[in-house]
DNA sequence: TTTATCCATGCGATATGCGCAACAGTGGTG
DNA sequence: CACCACTGTTGCGCATATCGCATGGATAAA
C-alpha cells in the first residue's frame, strides 16, 4: 500500500512545524486528525518516523528521508496543481492563431500587445497565410482559430463575424482620379489595372466587383503580394483596389487610395473556429479581448469597421 | 479543492488507454469507478478533459495540458514511493561509520566489499580516528554506529562485543627474544619499550599489562602513529606490543610477531549505537551482515576472534 | 434489425476522514 | 509535593468518499 498524499502533507507539515499542535493550526485541522494521519503513515510505512517526546518532536532517520522524499511529492502535486489552474484560467499556455497577412500585419499587433500586458505568460503563435491554408490550419488543429475571410463555409467550422473590411481604389499620387473624393469600380477598369494572384480572396471579390459593375478589367499585371503591386501602382503602372487594412502594407511611397463605390464592396472577416470544440482557455481569452476590443469601437484604420452585436442583428 | 491523487492517476490511466474499460482492465478497477473519478476530476477543474464518443475518448485542449500535469504528479508519487521504500529496506542511502584506524585498515574493507555486492546503492562512509573522538562522533549523530574500544560506558550508548583482539609482542626480525615462539609482558620490560601515545586505546591497555605483570617498562620513545612505532622497532631501536588487528599497519620490513602472555592481554572491539536509537536501515543491514560474518566465523588475523553469541554467553 | 461494446448512473455496502472529548505523559510553578 | 499548562494519543460517532454491481442509453458492426 502506497502512502496517501493526505499522509504525506500532514507529515510534513508536522515535520516542519517540529509538533502537531502548531501544525494543526496552521494546516487548519484539528491535532488529533494529524495525530492520526502521521500515525497511518509510519503503519503503512512500517517505520516510526517522529520520536514523540512530550515536550517536542525529533525526526528519526528514517523520519529525515521520508520528510525529503514527501516534500517531493507534495511539492509536486501543489506546483503541478497551481500550474494547470493557471492554464485553465487562460494565464498560461500558448495561442494559436492563423491569420491573413493583413489582419497579422495590421490588425492583430495591437491587440498581441494588450494581450501579452495582461497575460504576459501565454505565448502567442501566427501562422499566416492566404485563405485557404489558414482553414486548413484550424481543421487540422495547429491553430485554435483564425481570423480571415471566409469563401464556402463548412459544418466543421464555425464563425463569428468579426470586421468590415471596405475595398478602396489604389492609384498613383499623381495620377487623374486621384484629385476626386470617391471612385467607382467603372472608372478603375478604364485603366490599366494591377491584380492580385488569383489564389488570394481578395482577387475573388474584385473579379466580382468587376462583373457587378458590368465592367470588364483585364488584369494588365499580377502579383502574389500585396506589397509588389502597390509598388507597381507607386510606379504608375496602373491602379489597383484593396481592402483598408490592406493598404498600410503598400508602403508609405507615392501611394494614394480613395473611396470606392458602384457597387461598394467590403469583405467580412470573421473568427473561425472548429465546431463543437472548446477553445483552450488562453485562446478564449484572446477571443474575449478581441470582443472587447470590438464593443470599444477601438479603433480600425478607415474604411474597416468592426461588426458589433447591434451591428450583426441590425 | 484540489484535484486527488486517486483522480489524477484514474484520468492519467483512461487517457493513455484512450478508453475506460481498457484502463480500468488495466488497474484492476471497476469501469464505473474510473467513469467516477474522471466526471469529479472535471467538475473539480470546472473543465471537459476527455471527449466522450462512444467509440472512443479523444483527449480535450484542457485534457492534454492535464495529463501532462497529472503525469508529473503521479510520477513523482510513485517514484518517491520507490525511492523511500527502497530506503527503508536499506538498499539505498548512506552508511557512517566510525572506527578505529586498525579497524578501518584491516577488518572493514572485505566487510564493506562485501556488503556493496549486495547492496551497491548504499553508500558507505568512514570517520576514523581515536576512540575518544570515535565514541563523540556516535553520540553527535555523525556516525551512525562505531566499532571500537570502549573505555568508560555511556548511558546514552548501547555496546554489543564484537571481535577480541589479543596483544602480540612486536619485535626486530633479528631480536633474540624472536626465537622463542611465546613471550611475557616481563621479558618486554627488560627490553627497550617502544610506546604508542597516551591518547591511544592501546596505551591504556599496555600500561595495565605491564602493571599487572609486576613489571615497569618506561618508554624509550613514543609515537602517535602505529607505524611509526613499526618504523621504530625495524630499525632495532626497542620491542613493543599491539592487538593482531593492528599488526598489518605495521607495513613489511623487518618486523615479527609473536605470542603474548603473562598476563594474556586482548581489546574488545563492541559495535557501539545511540541508545534508544533506531538505525537507519542500510547502517541496520551493515550491522547484520557484521552479525552473519561473525556467525560464519569469517577469517580475522591470528590473535584475533569473533565474539559469537556462544562466546558471549560462555 | 440485432448484437456487441462503450460510457454514465442509481444504489447499497464499506472504508476513510474528521472533530470532539477524554486520557496520559511531562516540564514548570507555587 | 501537588497542581497547572501543554503536549500527543485514542475511543467514539458522524459525514462523506469510494467502490463494485447492475442497469440504462447510445452507437458501430454484423
Amino acid at each position: 500500500m502506497d502512502a496517501s498524499l493526505r499522509q504525506l502533507a500532514a507529515y510534513v507539515a508536522v515535520a516542519r512545524a517540529a509538533g502537531f499542535t502548531a501544525a494543526a493550526a496552521h494546516l487548519r485541522v484539528s491535532q488529533s486528525t494529524l495525530s492520526r494521519a502521521v500515525s497511518d503513515l509510519e503503519r503503512v510505512l512500517g517505520v516510526q518516523l517522529l520520536e514523540r517526546d512530550t515536550r517536542n518532536v525529533q525526526l528519526t532517520a528514517a523520519g529525515q528521508e521520508t520528510l525529503r522524499v514527501a516534500e517531493q511529492i507534495v511539492d509536486a502535486h501543489r506546483s503541478g496543481m497551481k500550474q494547470l489552474r493557471r492554464y485553465l484560467l487562460g494565464e498560461s499556455g500558448v495561442v494559436a492563431m492563423a491569420t491573413l497577412p493583413s489582419v497579422a500585419a495590421v490588425l492583430l499587433p495591437r491587440m498581441i500587445s494588450a494581450f501579452r500586458g495582461r497575460r504576459p505568460d501565454v505565448s502567442v503563435r501566427i501562422m499566416d497565410g492566404l485563405e485557404r491554408a489558414v482553414l486548413g490550419r484550424v481543421l487540422n488543429g495547429d491553430a485554435d482559430f483564425a481570423v480571415t475571410t471566409v469563401g464556402t463555409a463548412s459544418d466543421r467550422l464555425e464563425h463569428r463575424p468579426l470586421i468590415r473590411d471596405r475595398f478602396r481604389a489604389v492609384l498613383p499620387e499623381s495620377h487623374p482620379l486621384a484629385d476626386r473624393d470617391e471612385v467607382t469600380w467603372e472608372d478603375l477598369a478604364a485603366e490599366p489595372f494591377l491584380a492580385v494572384g488569383p489564389e488570394s480572396s481578395v482577387r475573388r471579390l474584385t473579379d466580382a466587383a468587376f462583373e457587378q459593375a458590368g465592367a470588364v478589367a483585364t488584369p494588365a499585371a499580377e502579383a502574389g503580394n500585396v506589397a509588389t503591386v502597390g509598388g507597381l501602382v507607386a510606379a504608375g503602372l496602373g491602379v489597383s483596389a484593396m481592402p483598408a487594412l490592406v493598404l498600410p502594407l503598400l508602403g508609405p511611397g507615392h501611394v494614394v487610395h480613395r473611396e470606392l463605390t458602384g457597387p461598394a464592396v467590403e469583405r467580412r472577416l470573421d473568427i473561425v473556429v472548429r465546431a463543437r470544440r472548446t477553445l483552450p482557455p488562453a485562446a478564449a481569452a484572446f477571443l474575449d479581448l478581441l470582443d472587447e476590443a470590438r464593443a470599444e469601437g477601438r479603433e480600425v484604420p478607415a474604411g474597416a469597421a468592426w461588426i458589433t452585436t447591434d451591428a450583426r442583428s441590425a
